[in-house]
DNA sequence: TCCGATATGTAATATCATTACGTTTTGTGC
DNA sequence: GCACAAAACGTAATGATATTACATATCGGA
């Protein structure tokens, strides 16, 4: 289950690096550095981290994939099938290191509400949450 | 006007280093990285990145200092005399560089519920837009 | 088949941040 | 004032993240 090389991709075809470097998002049980990635790929003839971001770059292009600021790292998207959506946002346990993607449509329009009233055009947004999740919360 | 050796800080004393750090980034007219800092300060007496981090490091946990997570950049509080203040979000132009802080109640309620609603303990909200501003949005 | 767009391989370099260790300054109780 | 502990500081080295530059290869459509 979870194969990398299932279609999410409205029909556009991944290269081979692409699949690889997906596939090493989906099996990861959090977010992975570029380097992290590279150091899991390096089997696979991967040799420069150059080769992770541009596959990565493509990736989020096509919205597979997620960077989390505020760990300089990346995870698959939790959608279905590459499936188009909107901004989402991100729990990010300091404990266990698990991230959770949510999507909130109320704080995304709020958000654009304010951007529509300053003239500002978004192009991207990014809404982390930081701290511990239920399971980690419990057990501190 | 906005001398950084205004009291921003109820009470508490900022060092040398700090004082620089922070009139580094109010006289800056958007965000600055550690290193920019750095170079600004030369003539001060900074040598080593360390110098930087450690007076941002206080100075945000003052609320003195913002960290913006999308630029790996700082910039200073746009509150008044270190005023305690929630969550804030960030806008920030791709165009022209300026951040616009701000601030939405509705917002950061909204993610204290999603919050609750799972049981995860939010310690710190990252919120960025980014794109265009007004000026330069209507220049395109 | 030709050709442009896209992807790739590799090396070098730029940028951002922390660890380690020792010294200095500052605040506080006496 | 003096001793002590906490905080801040100085410096060097290193680690972690990301991009630039340039040459080559592959894929798809006219």
């Amino acid at each position: 289950m979870n194969s990398p090389t299932h279609d999410h991709t409205h029909g556009h075809k991944l290269t081979r690096n692409q699949v690889l470097v997906l596939g090493a998002l989906e099996t990861a049980d959090g977010p992975l550095s570029a380097y992290s990635i590279l150091d899991l790929l390096r089997d696979d003839g991967f040799r420069a981290p150059l080769q992770v971001y541009r596959a990565l770059d493509t990736l989020r292009e096509l919205g597979l994939v997620h960077r989390i600021e505020s760990l300089n790292a990346f995870v698959s998207c939790a959608h279905p099938a590459g499936q188009a959506h909107g901004a989402v946002a991100f729990a990010i346990c300091e404990n266990c290191g698990g991230v959770t993607e949510f999507s909130r449509q109320d704080v995304v329009k709020q958000l654009a509400d304010w951007a529509r009233s300053e003239g500002f055009e978004a192009h991207a947004t990014v809404i982390e949450l930081r701290g511990l999740c239920g399971t980690c919360a419990k057990a501190a």
